[in-house]
This record gives C-alpha cells, sequence and structure tokens, in this order.
DNA sequence: CTTCAACCTGGAGCGCACTCCAGGTCAAGC
DNA sequence: GCTTGACCTGGAGTGCGCTCCAGGTTGAAG
C-alpha cells in the first residue's frame, strides 16, 4: 500500500500524471480511503512499471490504453495482448537502430571537429 | 539545386516543415528564383541531413537553431560547436542505454506470455 | 492559350502528453 | 485547537513540432 507521492516516486511518473492516468482510465480501480485518498497496491505499481517501460519505448498513451483495456476483459485476450506487445517490440527495434545509424553519423561528425579544418 | 518537392523527398522533411525552418531561422539564406521559390543548393541539403540526424535523436529544435546560429558566426565557433554535439550524444549514449533496458524488459515480459499462465 | 500541379504567404489549428491552478478537505504534530 | 502539508476535484493552460488552410502566382505540357 503506498501513498500517491511514494507511487509517483516509485513509479518514475509526477501525481498529476498519476491522476491523469486515471482520468482516461489508463489506470483503475484504484483504492481509496475513506476521505478519499488514493491508495497504490504492489499491482498498480506493476502496473506503472509496465507503463514506464511503454513510454520509455515510445508507445502511445492510446495503444497503452487498449492493452489495459484487453487485460481487463480477462484471460482470453492474452494472445491478442501477446501481439500488441510484440508488434511494439519490433518498432523498438527499428527506433534502436535509426538511432545507433543516427548515432554514428553524429560521431562521425564530431570527429570532423577534432581532423581537419571543417565548418558548417 | 534542388526544388522544394525534391529537398523534401531527399531530406525527409515535408515542404511545411522545411518552410517552417526557414521561417524561425533554423534555415537561412535558402536561394530564390526571381518567381520567389525556394531552391536548395547540395549545402543545404546537408545541413538537412543534419538536422535530420539530430531530431532523430532527439535534440530540441532550440539546440539545432543554437548551433546553427554558431555556424553562422564563423570558424571561431567550432570549439562550442563541437561541445555541443558531444554534450548531445552524450545523452543520445544514455537515451540508448534506456531504450536497451527497457527493450529488454518488454522482451521478458513477451516471454510471459510464451511460457505459464500469465496475467495483467 | 489554357490548364494544372507545384509553389508562395501569413496565420490559424492540431495532437500529444502532460502540467498547473483555484479552491477545498483532512490528519498529524506542536 | 491551530498550523502545515499532502491530498482532492474539475478544468484550463502549456510546450513542442509541426500541419493545414485560404487565397494567390508561376511555368511547363499539351
Amino acid at each position: 500500500m503506498y501513498a500517491p507521492s511514494e507511487a509517483a516516486r516509485r513509479s518514475g511518473f509526477s501525481l498529476d500524471t498519476l491522476r491523469y492516468y486515471e482520468k482516461i482510465g489508463l489506470l483503475s480501480d484504484i483504492g481509496r480511503t475513506s476521505a478519499g485518498r488514493r491508495v497504490f497496491t504492489d499491482e498498480d505499481l506493476g502496473w506503472l512499471v509496465l507503463f514506464r517501460c511503454l513510454r520509455d519505448t515510445g508507445m502511445p498513451i492510446a495503444q497503452m490504453c487498449r492493452y489495459a483495456q484487453l487485460a481487463r476483459e480477462g484471460e482470453h485476450t492474452a494472445g491478442e495482448r501477446k501481439a500488441l506487445l510484440e508488434e511494439h517490440a519490433t518498432r523498438v527495434e527499428e527506433q534502436m537502430r535509426l538511432l545507433q545509424h543516427q548515432y554514428d553519423h553524429l560521431r562521425e561528425k564530431i570527429r570532423f571537429y577534432e581532423g581537419p579544418a571543417d565548418s558548417a
């Protein structure tokens, strides 16, 4: 059981972002104290860790919502969920290749500044 | 000498983006025909390739503007420009590490769907 | 000579993912 | 019992990087 600030700290999302994620239905069934304050469980934290992973790899929020929705629908959507993650992983691989490629370019550009004269 | 559409095709930026880059001063001194149409040189294309590289690696436009401004100021800013690129390269390395890390997480998550039962 | 696609301008609009704000509630420590 | 700070809500605002639009011009092809 974690207070909002603790959940924010552990997940790396801001308090506002946690509230936002609940508002748009990405997080659901977040517990509340009698006074209405949110209480995050370890399971909620697990979701947040997943969302962190998906966001850091560039998945749009709409797609995360879709994944979360599927998970709520039950075990029979496991195949679809897996497919969704695999498609995403493929896109991430593409992204990594591009990033590596452009990084190499960048390093080459920097080398121009080390050797002979250059401009631009 | 390239027409706008050709420059767009070769650089991977849209026509609107090329115009936008000129408007904000990222591109400057783009040639014009007597009728006012843009004419891109090989040097301009070289800049666009660099901008493509920097954008793809996540550099904010403001920083690219700063780099372009330095280049316009002359050879004596070479050190500063190099430093700017190196700092950026360092951030890109960080980004690559994070991406790889989260990609590994993602692959692990996918493996859960392959083996025993799982949810979430 | 007409047509049509490519181009021009200034400025408005958009999509995304938050982020901030005002005004209010509540719990714990002094 | 009062202060303080973490929390609540609904809704407005922000920053980034484009993207689109209206209304007009140009120039090569048929």
